[in-house]
DNA sequence: CATGAATGAGTCTTCATTCAT
DNA sequence: AATGAATGAAGACTCATTCAT
């Protein structure tokens, strides 16, 4: 999608619309403005997040790691479903500048909170070690696992996903996460 | 600086020349293109990171962390010296699109491989348990320890480090790595 | 027209727009660059030249003076039916850096190839006289005829053509062209 | 000479002043501005061409075309001493925009006049055929013979002057003039 | 006299946005 | 609804001209 891979600025509307298959008064049309478009999209994407990557993640399973597999799960066929989400809502984080109105400003905000919900609410501190706080074991599985996560991604750019056996991949993945749970469990 | 806040596109020359508070002309008799600027900007800033942060970073010191926290106090400095450096190389990920010369990507490419070795050459890897692959709790410890950072730096976000107490903050990391030791140390 | 005017550098685009009445974005929608709207025109100007000018010279009149006759009233139908035209393509001889595209340059190779067939071709030279070598007596009715015109053009600079009775014109010319034949003829 | 070969609008005083040797304030330290440059250099031609070519040009001497003859002799010794004298005086007739201040305009209007009375004045006109006008005869060979330069001009492109032998080219002269002489006298 | 760093109006070009059709 | 021609503000860049040194 046109933003991920270029950015607000850069994005141009002729090169959305035409990729689109559509007239370029359309796209005024319907949006308005570029930003508006914008706002639609981080929206939609918002919205599929949701439905289609954290309202998957069982909360009742109160292991840490466990849960954090299946958000691995989750997130990954979210990423087959429909590419470009994640890309274009991590993009955000870089496109600072561009002021989201309130209201969408405040989605992001639940959004994120319910993100950290799905993946805190209800673990059992108690499988976790003793000798370190658990607050901060949190932060420690979670930054090994955003970092493996980035790792991968790195190592995967530029190869086609269609194609593509990710089976040796999740067997590394259960690996780390043995390892994690030998670190930090009991 | 203009570059790290905006990215490269929408980094307008009229920005950078008003904020630099000179005439629009003077850019480009210094630099003959806004690429040139970021060319420069980015040999600048490698030679600034290896300078005051690279070699401070002591080879001698076999302990993972503590050479890790070296490494975080020279890095401070050097954020102090000149904040905006780091800033700048790390929004360089972000606008891969820029083609660099090829000097200057090799220079780039160095630049990592020095990063590396200066973090990981001559580790007593004897310390760490033995449980886990050496090489999974190097990047652990890594990502850990990246994770952290980017919180703080998220934490620290608009505060006016001049007039700015670390001690408490520097106190905290310490902690930290305390933890990691206890975690994946032997 | 703006580039005969002016050449090629100093043609502005602001001027070009605002005497065309359009707006400035409108000639890089239809052009895309300066050069190609240069590019454009020359094209144009060659085709115009050949379908109104060249291809109504006859070349079955083997009379050299009687078809540069011909060529004469071809010319000045043509500059009547668009003026500029003819100061376009000739502004090109002195703004020679412009580098025009392979294309464009054979073509416009080949219109001066096709003026020349048109002009010499199939001539009865044994119209001539015969102590001066017909080569030269070529040469010297050429440039005469286009010294003739290059100070008839300076004569009637700034009159309008609309509003105007050529016919004396016609008849200085055609006694130029009598007394030539007088000269340079048995 | 920069403006000869570049026009005036593209003639840049950083390469005026590097070509010269000089810094970029010493120019406009004695002329003020570019097109003061302009005509001073204008000024300074006018004077060369008036010194070094038209005066040497002997009145005495009634036959038109030995008259040209020993024209074309000063004027290629002028072009010798200071080449490009021409060129930039020709490049003028181009570059008609540029406005000249009264004072020059009415010297090169002078010095239209008297390159006009040398070429023309006193020329014993009984030399001529007596079928056509004098006044056309004037004309026709003036029309011949700067056609002759042109192509001559042309001919002779990117040849180095210096290391050249101008003997056959003077013959070939010296013909075309004895030709104009069997057409256009008796 | 001499330099060249500094300026800013002007150049070509792009692009979000509008509007007649 | 739908198109794409038209617009103009803004972007990168140039260059004659000025001025501190």
């Amino acid at each position: 999608m046109e933003f991920a891979k270029h950015g607000y600025e850069k994005a141009s509307t002729n090169r959305i619309v035409k990729e689109a298959g559509i007239g370029k008064g359309m796209l005024f049309y319907y949006f308005k403005s570029k930003k508006e478009l914008y706002h639609y999209l981080f929206d939609y994407c918002m919205k599929f997040i949701i439905s289609e990557y954290l309202s998957k993640i069982d909360e009742n399973e109160r292991d840490f790691i466990e849960r954090y597999k299946q958000a691995g799960q989750a997130k990954l066929k979210a990423n087959v479903k429909n590419p470009g989400v994640f890309t274009f809502l991590g993009s955000f984080v870089v496109n600072q500048n561009i002021d989201l109105p309130e209201k969408i400003e405040k989605q992001y905000k639940e959004l994120r909170t319910l993100g950290y919900s799905k993946i805190y609410n209800n673990i059992d501190t108690s499988l976790f070690r003793e000798d370190v706080e658990g607050e901060k074991i949190f932060k420690f599985i979670r930054w090994s696992m955003e970092g493996y996560e980035k790792e991968l991604l790195q190592r995967l750019q530029g190869v086609n996903l269609s194609t593509f056996d990710a089976t040796p991949y999740w067997d590394e993945f259960y690996e780390y996460l043995d390892d994690l749970k030998k670190i930090f469990y009991k």
